[in-house]
RNA sequence: GGCGGUGUGCCCGAGCGGCCAAAGGGAGCAGACUGUAAAUCUGCCGGCUCAGCCUUCCCAGGUUCGAAUCCUGGCGCCGCCA
């Protein structure tokens, strides 16, 4: 059997670590329990998290014991961005936040048999704490000198405005989950974004002094980072989020279909459960051949499966096929139609009114000034029929089986309008 | 606490009291080319009942025929001093 260090390294998940022959020996010696921390700042996983939550799933298949933490408690708090302090959100809100992100990270992970995977919140061991005893206890063990060097930190003290006490607290809370859950669960193993590494040995430094037997190490996975240098995750639309009601499962899907040829490999190693041999056929299938785009296929396949499930998934490629089929959008039939549709945003009238109106209703464009402007442009077509005056109304008969019209801007946002009265 | 500076559209950044919806750059959008890719070129990039009108230049007042540009107060940020 492959050992799992070397295949995280083969991948290109293994970016950084702590004593890397100890690591190995501890993974190889059985299994070991380690913790990857999620922190509720919205109320969905995007897919920059999917590195983290796959890594946990990849670990847990190799026979390793899970704590999946969401941050109730660092949530509340949040670690400092580089660029600008975060904006508080209230109790409640965050512990909204705090079940969202639970749930969605459950399917990931097994909860039954040896290894079986346990879901933690911070919240739990701080809520109780008081001030006195979180600096007698956690502060006196940091050094501000080496919390200083810690590069978000660093950035931000740069920066003219400067951080908060309490986001520069930021890294004794993760510091002292690490050193809670190895005295709860023995927990020896931290893993998280390469970004995180000041907080991971924040936490290793923590145990280092209260628990000097303590074997503990951590692992930081490597950024997402795109070749044409702008920020991974993001599509026009803003975040791509797993929550299927924040971003449509046609969207994600879409998402990962479009990645850009010099990054898919990358991703694909990161991210796909598939073997090195399968991998490696596929890549070898991209370079020759990269109009056929199999690995973004494959990839968005197995990620929306993953994410949605196979039905969803199954509905989505349909879905694509469908809108992106070369031939005549009036041949489908209904019930194709109606589930490719139902994949796109969508918007329901009683009456069709101007197309400006009904791209600008649907979301497609942001205004209605927007709306003129794409049309101008030649960028709006209505069943897939481009729109030539700014005033256009489309017809009755434009409707696909009595109800549906098609609308599209540019070359692939596609929106629904469904006139429902008779 | 004192003194000085600064606050412009998604971001950076220019902006004489009228010619400013506001230079320039970046990001973004569309078109051409393609493979629902990248690169490149072109156009767009506050809103609307769109050849015109409306709302913007931290906030609230004020001066003026007229202010992003001047004055007063407030708030934020930066620097120096204490």
């Amino acid at each position: 059997m492959t050992d799992i260090v070397d295949e995280l390294k083969w991948r290109g998940l293994f970016s950084l670590s702590t004593d890397e022959d100890a690591l190995r020996k501890a993974l190889a010696d059985g299994p070991v329990t380690f913790y990857c921390g999620f922190d509720p700042t919205a109320a969905s996983l995007h897919v920059g998290h999917l590195v983290q939550v796959l890594t946990v799933r990849r670990l847990q298949q190799a026979g390793h014991r899970p704590l999946a933490l969401v941050g109730g408690a660092t949530g509340q708090i949040g670690d400092p961005r580089p660029t600008a302090e975060r904006t508080l959100n209230d109790p409640e809100t965050v512990a909204n936040w705090v079940a969202r992100l639970r749930s969605q990270i459950e399917p990931f992970l097994s909860f039954e048999g040896e290894n079986a995977a346990t879901m933690v919140n911070n919240l739990d061991w701080t809520a109780g704490m008081s001030a006195i005893e979180f600096l007698r206890d956690i502060g006196k063990h940091f050094r501000v000198n080496k919390m200083l060097t810690k590069d978000s930190v660093a950035r931000r003290l740069e920066s003219q405005e400067g951080i908060s006490y309490t986001e520069f607290s930021y890294q004794l809370l993760q510091g002292m989950d690490f050193l809670e859950l190895y005295r709860r669960y023995g927990c020896t193993l931290q893993t998280g974004g390469s970004d995180q590494w000041g907080n991971l040995t924040a936490g290793i430094d923590l145990i280092h002094r209260l628990e000097p037997d303590a074997a503990v190490h951590a692992m930081g996975t490597p950024l997402m980072l795109k070749s044409d240098g702008t920020k991974f995750g993001k599509s026009e639309g803003g975040a791509v989020w797993l929550d299927p009601t924040m971003t449509t499962p046609y969207a994600f899907y879409q998402f990962w279909l479009n990645t850009d040829d010099r990054d898919i490999s990358t991703y694909m190693r990161i991210l796909s459960f598939k073997s090195r041999e399968e991998l490696e056929e596929i890549e070898k299938q991209t370079e020759e051949r990269p109009q056929a785009r199999a690995a973004q296929r494959a990839l968005a396949e197995e990620l929306t499966t993953l994410v949605h499930g196979a039905d969803q998934c199954a509905a989505v490629i349909a879905a694509s096929k469908a809108l992106f089929g070369q031939g005549d959008l009036a041949d489908l039939d209904e019930a194709t139609l109606a589930a490719a549709l139902s994949e796109l945003p969508r918007v329901e009238v009683a009456e069709l009114g101007p197309v400006v109106d009904l791209l600008a209703e649907v979301g497609l464009v942001a205004s209605k000034s927007a709306a003129r402007r794409t049309v101008k442009e030649g960028g709006a077509y209505v069943n897939n029929v481009k729109v030539a005056a700014e005033d256009a109304v489309p017809a009755r008969e434009d409707l696909l089986h009595g109800r549906w019209l098609v609308l599209r801007r540019g070359k692939k946002n596609l929106a629904a309008v469904e006139v429902t009265a008779g």
